[in-house]
DNA sequence: TATATTGTTCTTTAATATTGAACAATGTAA
DNA sequence: TTACATTGTTCAATATTAAAGAACAATATA
């Protein structure tokens, strides 16, 4: 039986004053309107109109019940024109303009999830290393890596990333391990990445900051590329935790001088335009991120391995 | 479709954590929970659950959906546990003893919309004039017209009554009206009420009393024959209001000295075991009869006619 | 008392839901 | 990576359930 079909019949019963009349409002035959509610008692176990060809008399069950349908058919209203609501609230587009690696490699899985929680929302992403115009290009949303400063653009911190001084056991073997920055000198050499500055700075936990200058055998403007060279032993590379981790954790590569800070820390942003009015499932998306990476994000490398 | 179904088989859905499993539950075949969910989900116009052949995720809106679906549930199974225990409350059966007259003219019908408004109870009644030991005769309740003094009774007052000195218009024509209790002498003559003393007391508003014996022509132990006699010009008759009022309405009887008040007021009771546990059905029922007949009931009448 | 209107009952017809098998998708273990 | 087991979906056939429509019963009203 369908109760809440019943519900609204039985209502429609009491507020017309008649089976006759509900059933052309609901534009249905008095027969079926009189079985409902016939149904409707005995499911119940109660009569709830006292009924005779000319008159109807609502008994006191079916006074209650007449309120309480009222209510139930009330909220189930509410419910249903809450999910609309909400639906047209964060359903649309989102333009995404992400970088290459950091994209790729962590993002798309953290925004196929949010996609499943939220299938209304519509992603347009563009992986792109190159600096994007949010505001002109018509993002709603960037992913930055660095320490940005552009004054039309909010930003909001959604994780951070650490450079990591690595090599490959073969290399490290054939060189050896360097136990104080003092010890990068030749033979050791390094991929570079185009962008970076030449001198290394290492911080020590007493604030001594030394710096060197290690010879470059390779420059590349791919933290992917620059993994796979230092594996293959090339030589001392400065990557991104959140690139060379799963390198890390595998053996393939070795971090070293890890008692030495290495330059910043990265902190990685989402931005988006100031003046833009930002869309709930825009704000939606950058909490979820927030969240999905945390404090301590997956790819951070533990200092004591 | 059938919401309220659809609705507990997502709860089980969610519930149960897969499809096949609410189907095992629900003794139902998956093809068919499958069905349901994907209508649920078409009619809303939403993902609720995104869902893979492993794994079930709910979408935000899902999650929402889920705990409205909980909170209707419970609603309803409340309403419905509800009317059982009102049902249960008051249902049963209300022994009662009511006078001939009174019982059939007044209290009968009171009695029907009672039980249209509550099919529940069950009523046994005994309409009988002798008086009825309520406590040793297992009565739950009984009518009482007079002044009762019963200390084993509990009483509740549910109207009252007024006698009133009445002929037919033919009987004054021929013997004249009486303006004065002094002029209740011969040629008149009255029709006695068995158990009634043979004196008639007039109460003036100043507080006089006049005390009259009338010929007596005709005795009997039933009101409505007194009426009828009175009708057909036997002779003056002291009636209470609630059986001569239509007569009187109509025409056929004529009340006179309406100036003075006759004997006492006549009180209708409702009596109950005191020391029995009164049910609901029984207290609601002399609620409803307070109320029916009111301050002043439908029998009064007027004495400016 | 006849009448018109209302509600109920019954059978036929229509709508809707369930079934069961085939298929597609996906995580797991070898 | 590949085969496997399990899950969810789809589709046509079947079963169930509700609605229609006519005939009937009940009851206020004129």
């Amino acid at each position: 039986m369908n109760k809440f079909e019943d519900m609204q019949v039985f209502v429609r019963i009491v507020e017309s004053g008649s089976i006759t009349k509900a059933a052309e409002q609901l534009n249905m035959v008095k027969s079926a309107i009189s079985q409902r509610l016939a149904r409707l008692e005995n499911h119940l176990g109660t009569v709830l109109i006292q009924r005779t060809t000319r008159s109807q008399n609502l008994t006191t069950a079916g006074q209650k019940y007449f309120q309480q349908c009222l209510r139930i058919i009330e909220e189930i209203e509410e419910i249903e024109a809450g999910i609309q609501q909400d639906k047209q609230a964060l359903g649309g587009k989102i333009r995404l303009a992400a970088p290459y690696s950091f994209g790729l490699k962590h993002l798309s899985q953290a925004i196929r999830l949010f996609n499943e929680q939220h299938p209304e929302v519509i992603f347009d992403i563009d992986f792109n290393d190159r600096f994007v115009d949010l505001v002109n290009e018509g993002f709603d949303l960037g992913i930055r890596i660095t320490q940005l400063s552009d004054s039309s653009l909010m930003a909001r911190k959604i994780s951070h990333s650490q450079m990591v001084l690595c090599a490959s056991p073969a290399y490290l073997e054939k060189y050896g391990e360097p136990k104080h920055p003092n010890e990068l000198k030749e033979p050791h050499h390094k991929i570079k990445y185009s962008s970076d500055v030449d001198m290394w700075e290492f911080k020590q936990t007493d604030g001594t900051v030394s710096k060197v200058k290690v010879p470059t055998v390779l420059v590349c403007n791919n933290g992917e590329f620059m993994t796979d060279a230092a594996i293959d032993g090339c030589g001392l590379a400065v990557i991104p935790d959140f690139i060379c981790y799963q390198a890390i954790k595998s053996g393939s590569l070795q971090s070293i001088l890890t008692g030495y800070q290495l330059n910043q820390p990265i902190n990685i942003y989402a931005v988006y335009p100031q003046n833009k009015f930002l869309p709930a499932r825009v704000r939606k998306l950058i909490d979820y991120l927030v969240d999905y990476f945390g404090q301590e994000p997956y790819w951070r490398i533990s200092k004591n391995r």
